[in-house]
DNA sequence: ACAACATACATTGACAGGCGATGTATGTTG
DNA sequence: CAACATACATCGCCTGTCAATGTATGTTGT
């Protein structure tokens, strides 16, 4: 992967529920948005993606559901709940705070 | 702390060694920099700083002396070495990709 | 027929960074 | 003389990431 992980920690959350705006979607799916938006910079590992999804669920942003496949692997489908919704809005402002913070923090004066 | 610390997780490092771009400084005054860059909107909790001077140093970024004060508590001070200033310009670059991406990840449209 | 691969979800255990708590020591200020 | 500021340092916990591993289904190439 060409990004550290430790740059993107902290957004996993943010990123999913980007996806979840969007409307309902299943995991494998959405790694895949995120790879394609990212241009293929960019992928969630599994193990991060699931413990995201088992964390957003029990704080009440996301609610779940078995898809009706007759065919294929099961998905499991994750909807983006108000709360949810309010955590989003909150998150996207904390990244510009954020943001700003950090581009102020790392200029200097060179000697 | 208004700003949640996974959101800077990743970057103590390139704030630490923008610090020390601008000359070399001490633990303490290095984090009263960064309060004041930040508008006192954010400081690197004393753990975090010293434990980040630690890896910094064993990675070969920055080396430290003793400062010769007579009066008042010691103080160790931190120079950037050439590695460092390499690592500071790749960390920039790193940031500026980092950045680009999230806003892309995190742009929905809305349902 | 069968291997390889893609789809799809899930858990375990290890690791790294941040940080609260705590400790040391010195100097200043009300 | 208590409170506070300066200054450095460590320990142990918590949280998020991720490699490894496992399960199960469907498709494609040879």
């Amino acid at each position: 992967m060409s990004i550290a992980s430790d740059l993107i920690r902290g957004h996993t959350d943010t990123i999913i529920l980007a996806r979840l705006m969007g409307g309902d979607n299943y995991g494998y799916e959405i790694n895949k948005a995120i790879q394609q938006k990212s241009g293929g910079r960019y992928e969630l590992k599994e193990a991060t993606l699931y413990s995201a999804f088992r964390r957003l669920e029990q704080e009440g942003c996301i609610e779940s559901y078995w898809g009706d496949e007759t065919t294929g692997a099961r998905r499991r489908y994750y909807r983006i709940t108000e709360i949810g919704k309010e955590t989003f809005k909150s998150l996207l402002k904390d990244w510009k705070t954020a943001k700003e913070l950090i581009d102020n923090l790392i200029e200097w004066e060179d000697k």
